[in-house]
DNA sequence: TGCTAATTAGCAAGACTTGCAAATTAGATC
DNA sequence: GATCTAATTTGCAAGTCTTGCTAATTAGCA
C-alpha cells in the first residue's frame, strides 16, 4: 500500500468507509518523513480541511495501525510518533532535538538473542540514539553543552 | 554501583541525603527483574513502608536515571519501565503479556547505519518483538487468538 | 432519492507524570 | 545531644497525551 488509490481498496476491503478525513490524513503521512505526532498531523490536516477534529486523526491513525498500513514509534519523548514506512528499516534518534530519521541495518533481521531462545520472535528492531550532523553543528559555535543527561531525562526536561 | 553501601557515596557526590525512602526503592528497583512500572514499584514500596508517597517513588526513580543509576525503557505500553541493569544489554518484549526480559546480542554495539553516516551515535539498542515460552504455551491450548494486531495497538487495547 | 450503518466532532474523562508549597527531616554545626 | 537549615517528602492540583461516549452527520448502497 503506498498510492491513495488502493487505499479505498484497503478500506472497503475492512468494511469501512473512504472518507475525506481518512484520505488527507493518508496523504499527509506520506508526505511526512519527520515521524510526526497525531498533533503535528493535526496541524497540517487543519489547515486543509478546517474543522476536522483531532478525535478524528488519532482515530484514523489507530485503525491505519490495525490494517497494518502504519507502525507507531515511541521514543520515549511524550507523544507517540508515527512512521507510514512499515518496511524494513530502522531508526536514528537525536538527543538533542529529538529528531528521528530512516536508517537502514545490514543483518538486522537475523540478529538474535545469545540467550533467551524459549521466545518466538516476530520483529527485531534496532535504535541508534546520538547526535545529528545539524546539532552537532550548532553545538561546536560554543553552545551551552550541559553535562549528560539520558536521552529519556532530557526528554522529560524538555517538556517544561 | 550496585550495592546499598555505595548508594551513599552516589548520592553524597551528588550532595543528597540518604533517605530511608531513596534506600527501599533503590533496594527495591536491584531486586526486581522485569523491569516495573513507577507504580509496581510504589506497591512494593508501601508494603513495606507504608505512607510513602508515589510522588517520591517518581522523584526518586528521575534522580537515579540522572545519577546514570538506571535507565528508562519505554516500549509504547502506557508507562514507563525502569531498568536497574544500565549495562550492555537488550530486550525482548512480549507482545502478549508485556513481559520484558532481557537478552544479550552479540555485535550489536558495533552496528550501525549503512546510511546516515553523518550522525554520531552514542547508544545502540536492539529490541526483539514477539511472544514468550509461556504466552506460546497458553496459546497452543485453544485459546482465542485473534486476527494480528501490533505490538502498539495490543498494547493500548489491553489497558481498556 | 432515501436508508442506515459507519464516521465525525466535541467534550468529558482516564492514565501517567510533574509542579507546587507546606510540613518534615538528614546531616552539618556547636 | 540540641540546633539549624537546606534538602526532601507529601498531598494535591494541574499538565500532557489519548480514549470513551454520544448526538449529529455522511458514505455507500438500494
Ligand atoms: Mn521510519
Ligand atoms: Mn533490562
Ligand atoms: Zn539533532
Ligand atoms: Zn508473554
Amino acid at each position: 500500500m503506498q498510492s491513495p488509490a488502493s487505499l479505498a481498496v484497503a478500506y472497503r476491503a475492512n468494511g469501512r468507509k473512504l472518507t475525506p478525513q481518512r484520505q488527507l490524513i493518508f496523504q499527509l503521512m506520506h508526505e511526512n518523513e519527520t515521524h510526526p505526532t497525531a498533533e503535528d498531523l493535526y496541524a497540517q490536516a487543519s489547515a486543509q480541511m478546517p474543522g476536522i477534529s483531532l478525535r478524528t486523526v488519532y482515530q484514523t491513525l489507530n485503525e491505519l495501525a490495525e490494517m497494518g498500513e502504519l507502525q507507531f514509534i515511541e521514543i520515549g519523548s511524550g507523544a507517540t510518533r508515527f512512521d507510514p514506512n512499515v518496511g524494513d528499516h530502522h531508526h536514528a534518534v537525536c538527543d538533542s532535538c529529538g529528531q528521528i530519521r530512516d536508517v537502514h541495518v545490514r543483518g538486522a533481521a537475523t540478529l538474535r538473542p545469545t540467550d533467551s531462545t524459549d521466545f518466538v520472535i516476530n520483529e527485531v528492531g534496532v535504535v541508534f540514539r546520538g547526535i545529528c550532523s545539524a546539532c552537532e553543528t550548532s553545538r561546536r559555535k560554543g553552545s551551552t553543552q550541559r553535562g549528560a543527561k539520558s536521552p529519556v531525562q532530557q526528554a522529560k526536561a524538555s517538556k517544561k
